[in-house]
DNA sequence: GTCTATAGCCCGATAGAC
DNA sequence: GTCTATCGGGCTATAGAC
């Protein structure tokens, strides 16, 4: 097939920004692991603001077909966040996606070219949606306790996954990510 | 006095740092700023790499010293853990500093020269440290009440402060900090 | 201490052959 | 679709005058 090219390009621009950023990566940096060079990139996005946004985009559309994925085959609310954490803590530590790349750039925001911002902005919004309409429906099965409204915890929640993907790479431990999120489970469980 | 120049340096390199990150600020940058010549930062500070770890040195100085002040001066844990959080909301509100750089850094830690990244290392576990005393002296006196072991509950709020900012930025709202934040402090309060 | 000038390198992007 | 060649510019850092 012939747009195989292009998918690659994305797969490791999507590594590269996972470890370094915005900034910090270049078309050279893609061209070594595609075996490609670098102007051919050009061919498939025309920019590196274009590049960024397609992987944000197609980033965006899997990670809405996880978690739709993820409410239609387990029932239990409270099981789909623990599903939602798991699969996250096993990208940590197989180091396939070491952070979230909307999490890493909604910190380098203010650098990013208008495109890549919405399209950042847009990851926040869907997971801060899901993370709400996934607890308000534990709390109705009676699987899941909240102290404060649903909208304040889906949004501390959200802080608190990206928080733990930052402290997860700053010590080098996938330990401290399953520690924190285990914890905020725990924290919403109404079994003993 | 003659030092007064390489504290501007400091000062102007710390907010594009927390602007920018690590990758995207540059002398030219500073320059522009501290009316100077590119090369004349050069005289102040060798390199990048010694510039922006001795903006974190002294972040790091700062912020022990300002959270020891807090526990000589407030008597209640409770109320130094919102005065710590009332502070940051500050700092986001008027874009004094709009999120830690130890975060930002945190968060892009793969790219960073090795002297940098020991340092954001550093502050990590300065403020976890922190975390972690207060919550239990918080416990010890009665005011504060927590679900979990005091170090998983430090982690989880070290996460949590570090998420809400970079939530913040995303959203470009001081409300959503404050709002997760004070939600974190309602949980821990044994108050009715 | 600050300046001018510049070395040496990397960047994103374009032109045009194949 | 991919290549070579190159443009124009930004970067960190250094040399040496003042």
């Amino acid at each position: 097939m012939e747009n195989d090219t292009a998918e690659r390009i994305l797969d490791s621009a999507h590594k590269l920004i996972a470890e370094r950023g915005y900034a910090a990566f270049s078309y050279a940096d893609i061209a070594d692991v595609v075996k490609i060079r670098k102007a051919s990139i050009h061919y498939h996005f025309a920019s590196k603001e274009a590049l960024v946004t397609a992987v944000l985009k197609r980033h965006r559309t899997r990670v809405n077909a996880g978690i739709e994925t993820l409410t239609t085959q387990i029932p239990d609310p409270f099981a789909r966040l623990a599903a939602y954490m798991n699969y996250w803590e096993g990208c940590i530590r197989k180091k396939t996606e070491p952070i979230c790349i909307a999490a890493l750039l909604g910190a380098e925001l203010p650098t990013l070219p208008d495109e890549v911002k919405v399209e950042v902005k847009r990851h926040f919004q869907d997971l801060r949606g899901w993370f709400r309409e996934t607890l308000e429906a534990g709390v109705e099965a009676g699987v899941i306790h909240l102290n404060l409204p649903a909208t304040v915890e889906a949004e501390s929640l959200l802080a608190l996954v990206h928080g733990a993907m930052i402290s997860a790479r700053a010590y080098d431990s996938t330990k401290v990510f399953a520690l924190i999120t285990e914890g905020a489970l725990k924290r919403f469980s109404t079994a003993t």
